[in-house]
DNA sequence: GAGATGACGGGCT
DNA sequence: AAGCCCGCCATCT
């Protein structure tokens, strides 16, 4: 039994991300329920573990890029960029990812 | 229970 | 166009 359903929600919408695609902390948070709370969807990734079921790292900012966070961002927005190239999403030299070409459609399709 | 935090987003400058 | 400030939320201390 998670601690708050909406942590639940957020996982269980990140789970229906397919791989290869992206979305956004607004997305998500509106999918579970609260379009104003993406700092919160943030919060909920935030506490997972790296070996998680959950795929956190197709989950990027509005702006299409990855999130910088914890001691050392740099390293974080690298490994969580390799994990997607892996995946076969591309970046730009902006570093920014192309959602005409990579962002999920979303539950309904 | 109140104050502070953070992997965001929108609006204004 | 890029950067700054404010507001939003759930959670933590």
């Amino acid at each position: 039994m998670p601690e708050g359903n909406f942590y639940e929600r957020v996982y269980h919408w990140v789970r229906q991300i397919p791989p290869g695609q992206v979305t956004t902390y607004g997305a998500i948070a509106a999918l579970a329920g609260n379009p104003m709370a993406p700092r919160a969807v943030g919060y909920a990734l935030r506490v997972l573990p790296e070996n998680s079921d959950v795929p956190w790292q197709r989950v990027v900012n509005k702006a299409g890029k990855v999130s910088p966070r914890g001691v050392d961002p740099g390293l974080a927005v690298f490994r969580q960029r390799k994990l997607l190239e892996r995946e076969g999403v591309a970046f730009d030299a902006d570093d920014c990812i192309d959602f005409k070409r990579f962002a999920w459609a979303g539950p309904a399709g």
